[in-house]
RNA sequence: GGGGAGGUUGCAGAGCGGUCAAAUGCAACAGACUGUAAAUCUGUCGGCCCAGCGCCUUCGGAGGUUCGAAUCCUCCCCUCCCCA
């Protein structure tokens, strides 16, 4: 295994790289000595739980970049295998079983995802996508008892905080998930076997899972494997990170827009945006102070937001879909919405929520604008709609509706065919009124 | 197999014949204040309309008793606890 990496890029700086950007929440003794002195080869495991990853796995997705980049070689691991079984790690109760075509249709997903930040080509040190299943599902019940649950005491396992938390509970945990604990550890060994992996990384919640792991190694081929654990991603506003009114939030496109995506990113509370910087985007230490600095300087221009933003979503969709998210943004959230020609946005239609209706229904006595706001997916019923009108929270072109039931007609609309429609204070949509119907 | 407790509107959890679309808390949404931030305060939080002390659909499921049922009865389904 490992050759040493490039000068540039010295592998000695990984592991304060991580520290400071307060990814080290628990590491194995004598990580930081070992990644001084050699490049080495290093995993984490994801789980296809769904057809996408949400920006919950980005700290691990990035932590891989950030090795690789330092000159170490990063695996990611699409749990086929395990993912048929459920890790009890974090839950806190029994997990539905995902059938074996779902796993794989999840797979394809994600390691889509995990490719954009990841480098394949990279030499000495390329990028791996593996799948557990490949080892995991061939697996032979008793070969698997006598060569590897030999190495597991009961006594260890049901020690395990995983284990522990569930067995204080009525439901308890069941004998499949408890044993996931062993395959995880499986995977380690076979890493180790095959590419000479020595590290796993993971959330806090994988610390007992890659213990287990280092010991199997240990146990059976006599060698130190090490483990580092990061910090769950937590909002100083105690909302669990990554959810939005809208539910999760994806990394695939087509399930979050990059508009939304860029959108979660603004938002962001300013006392998380510095930790946010450093967790998830490669700016360098003196950029991300600067950005610091606005923060405490200028808070209201929400320099470290936008930056943020742009540092994702540019990361996960591209320089364009960015710049595009960018510039609605900059365009619906500016100050001088009302006076925009249709034009300027027309162009940034498809990158914000949007729907077009005939031109014919607004036509004569016009939409009524609660019909509006449930065609277009802001309210979910005609009295809701309705509610907030009465409560003030509803804009047509960034005025407000003070009639419920008010109705919107084409002299109403930007240009004879364009309405900006908001709920709240950031929830846009646009409405194109089709002059050519059907089709 | 025996005994017991229970399934209520996103969650938790009241209600136990009419005054129940159903207390309260949390979450959520909107408003005020702001900076597309936080905190705080206020309001809303099943659906429909001709908006009324109006109509419809909800309290695990199916029947029944009653002028009237989330509340009582019967059967069924599901969950949990205790004893075997």
């Amino acid at each position: 295994m490992g050759s040493l990496g490039r000068g540039t890029m010295m592998p000695n700086d990984a592991f304060s790289e991580l520290e400071w950007r307060g990814l080290v929440y628990e590491a194995t003794e004598g990580l930081r000595d070992v990644l001084a002195r050699e490049a080495v080869t290093l995993y984490i495991g994801f789980d296809p739980t769904a057809a996408s990853l949400h920006v919950g796995s980005l700290l691990p997705m990035m932590a891989l970049a950030r090795m690789q980049r330092f000159g170490h070689s990063p695996i990611a691991i699409a749990g086929g295998g395990t993912g048929m079984i459920g890790d009890p790690s974090g839950k806190t109760a029994e997990r539905q079983l995902l059938s074996v075509d779902q796993v794989d249709a999840n797979l394809a997903g994600i390691r889509a995802q995990l490719a954009k930040v990841l480098d394949f080509d990279a030499s000495p040190n390329p990028a791996r996508i593996v799948n557990n299943g490949d080892w995991l599902r061939p697996l032979r019940y008793l070969d698997f008892l006598r060569d590897i649950g030999k190495h597991f005491t009961v006594n260890y396992m049901l020690a395990k905080e995983s284990v522990k938390r569930r067995l204080d509970q009525e439901d308890g945990v069941s004998y499949t998930e408890f044993s996931y604990l062993m395959l995880q550890a499986y995977d380690f060994l076979t890493l180790f076997d095959r590419y000479g992996c020595t590290l796993q990384m993971g959330g806090s919640d994988q610390w007992g899972n890659i213990t287990a792991g280092c010991d199997l190694v240990r146990k059976l081929r006599g060698a130190r494997a090490h483990g580092l654990v990061m910090p769950l991603v937590t909002t100083s506003s105690g909302v669990k990170f990554g959810k939005t009114e809208a539910g999760a939030v994806w990394l695939d496109a087509s399930l979050t827009s990059p508009f939304r995506f860029y959108q979660f990113w603004v938002n962001t509370d300013d006392r998380d945006a510095a930790a946010y910087l450093k967790y998830f985007t490669f700016l360098g230490r003196g950029e991300i102070r600067a950005l610091e600095d606005e923060i405490a300087r200028a808070p209201e221009a929400r320099e470290a937001q936008r930056v943020l933003a742009r540092e994702v979503t540019r990361t996960i969709h591209g320089g364009d879909a960015a710049l595009r998210a960018e510039r609605a943004s900059a365009l619906l959230f500016g100050e001088r919405i009302a006076e925009l020609d249709a034009g300027e946005i027309v162009a940034v239609f498809d990158d914000v929520p949007s729907t077009s209706m005939p031109a014919a229904a607004f036509a004569g006595a016009g939409a009524a604008v609660a019909d509006v706001l449930v065609a277009t997916k802001l309210a979910s019923s005609k009295g809701e709609a309705a509610r907030l009108v009465r409560g003030g929270g509803v804009y047509v072109n960034n005025r407000r509706v003070a009639d419920e039931r008010a109705r919107l007609t084409l002299d109403s609309a930007v240009s004879g065919r364009l309405f900006v429609l908001r709920r709240g204070a950031r929830q846009y949509h646009l409405v194109l009124a089709d002059p050519a119907p059907g089709a």
